[in-house]
DNA sequence: GACACTGTATGGAACGATTCACTGGCGGTC
DNA sequence: GACCGCCAGTGAATCGTTCCATACAGTGTC
């Protein structure tokens, strides 16, 4: 069908298959001379490489695989295109995978994996797949985590610090005078909604007058949840409301703000002020441009790219944490209640 | 280094290597105790497939190419999570590439899908890229259009009648009460630009009273576009502004929205109504919900893989041309000028 | 009992690139 | 002039699977 294969090419160049194969791979073994004339065949022929035989016989693989959490997530799309970037700078391709927070697909995308013999793995978990991981490192397949801390240390990871970013945010809810803030995120097998929450804890502790934080369940983080989730907050008495949101991340904000309309009235900023996480694209644009906590989320991707290379090269490197940290976006949306409407609202610190 | 090869499945099994092949690829062939006894050593051993020899021998690849234009759209991640889902009910991976609008990277991608000998290429092309797909073709590898009416039907192709979308759109606007409006996007190599713009065009002809339409060209179709469009848009003085703005996507169209604030007061929809295309998740949460044209795109992405796999069982397949028809969502932002401001507005027809 | 046929299982040749031990040629050195 | 070392290039073995031709046992038919 296809047939144009290095033997071809050798033969048109009037040289060995053994000299093709060494101008691809390492052309300055070869002299000038036939470089060129290999090269040339290869144009004329149209030859492009068989990376099946390629990757059977030298064992090395042009893929890495990205299996993401939530690939409708502006974040991780932003997360994939750094790793894109850093890839293609090194003529790799991604093997892509999105898991939507289910089991089953995670395994199933990591099995994919191992059978293609990818380079390494990212990955941002959901299930425990420790123990999936060590055997994919033990058959040569390394794994970084993205946008997850490694805990136990067993495995090399980029993220950012969410405890960190959960007291930022809460602090700057705090600070703008809000007193009963409330947690919307969920589930809480997930590490970031969970550290996220525990900063807010944090922040709420530290506060010099009594902060109050409840927390609101969801079940994922969805733009969908965050509608559900306001609803409910909104069929409370308005006494018994909280004054302040604080979102697993923009996407439930953006729900959130989307629910937090009565009679054609929006409640936030001057009744509840939103803070979302993540400081996606669409965060500026929103009903009312929602405050953030920044992630810088192509260079994690970038990173974790460049760390699983690394560890390609050398498997005995000592898996290492990188932790960036966000960095607040204060926006209308978390408004002090006594300032009237208005106000642009440009970027913290 | 990994190191269980079917020949240790063989052997444990107490059956020849080529019984273990044939329990996996046509496990109806082996008497039911073979079949259990070589499970078992698979199970016992931890044996993956080796894919690069299994392609390498039998010419089937278990991945897909999808080159997409725009990786960041919301839109085309839903196309993406179309095709993925029936990629994964087929057992195959989606090798990813996002071109950004860049022709070299285009080019390198499908080179890299080349040597991966991928089972098919799925591409929202950009560039001129005719010649190399019927390249990829002539070796066995078929590719489906995506978003992309394919002109001269040498392609099968999965898309969004446009031309009608646009038409929809303006003939929305028009009985909205508008009279002078922009189309607003670019660049022009685009076909769907080309497309929406052309639609508009023909509601206008086809209205009983004279519309104008005039052209605002943008670089790209992101937000940020949207948001320079939106600023020379408002740097005109006051009666020499459009009425009405049909942004070429949904991006455009939230970029305007942001920019098209006056003093703190917004000019959508009483002075100015936008409408956009997509209906991306995100119009519906903007500043002023967004009334938009949606596209099935997860039905986009699906079709296009089911397609692509009906051409690699068949490749004399005659091309065929998918077109689906876009669907009007009326939000608040095209509320007539007359009426107040409320009004949530749900969906049309 | 010869023969055809069916259902299983086998073994080895292929797929195409890489790699490595080796050859041949050439120039330099003693 | 014998020898060594070096360089460029060669060609066969190899990676792990698939698949095909073949073997063999068992059953049915005449």
């Amino acid at each position: 069908m296809a047939g144009v294969r290095i033997r071809d090419v050798a033969q048109r160049a009037g040289v060995s298959v053994g000299t093709v194969s060494n101008v691809l791979n390492r052309p300055g073994d070869v002299s000038p001379d036939s470089v060129e004339r290999v090269n040339r065949a290869i144009e004329q022929l149209g030859y492009v490489r068989n990376d099946a035989a390629r990757k059977l016989r030298a064992g090395v693989s042009t893929t890495v695989g990205f299996v993401v959490l939530d690939g409708q997530n502006p974040f991780f799309t932003d997360v994939v295109r750094g790793a894109e970037d850093e890839a293609s700078s090194h003529n790799l391709a991604i093997l892509y995978g999105n898991t939507d927070e289910d089991v089953a697909r995670e395994r199933m995308y990591l099995d994919l994996f191992e059978e293609q013999q990818v380079r390494g793995v990212l990955i941002s978990p959901y299930g425990d797949i420790h123990s999936r991981l060590e055997r994919l490192r033990a058959r040569g397949i390394p794994a970084v985590l993205v946008d997850r801390f490694s805990g136990d240390g067993r495995f090399s990871s980029v993220s950012v610090d969410s405890v960190a970013g959960g007291r930022m945010a809460v602090e700057h809810l705090i600070g703008a005078g809000r007193r009963r803030i409330a947690f919307v995120g969920g589930p809480f097998e997930i590490q970031q909604v969970r550290d996220r929450l525990a900063g807010a804890r944090v922040a709420a502790e530290n506060a010099v007058s009594p902060v109050e934080i409840e927390v609101v369940a969801t079940e994922a983080t969805t733009v969908a949840d965050g509608v559900a989730a306001g609803a409910r907050i909104l069929a409370r008495p308005r006494g018994d409301r909280p004054d302040a949101l604080f979102a697993a991340n923009d996407l439930v904000a953006l729900g959130l703000l989307q629910a937090l309309v009565v009679d054609g009235r929006m409640l936030v900023p001057d009744e509840i002020a939103i803070i979302g996480f993540d400081d996606i694209p669409f965060a500026a644009a929103a009903a009312v441009p929602l405050s953030s906590m920044r992630q810088p989320s192509r260079m994690i991707g970038r990173t974790a790219l460049r760390i699983l290379l690394e560890e390609t090269a050398d498997p005995d490197l000592i898996p290492r944490q990188t932790v960036f940290l966000p960095e607040l976006v204060v926006r209308r949306s978390t408004a002090a209640p006594a300032v009237s409407a208005a106000a642009p609202g440009g970027r913290a610190r």
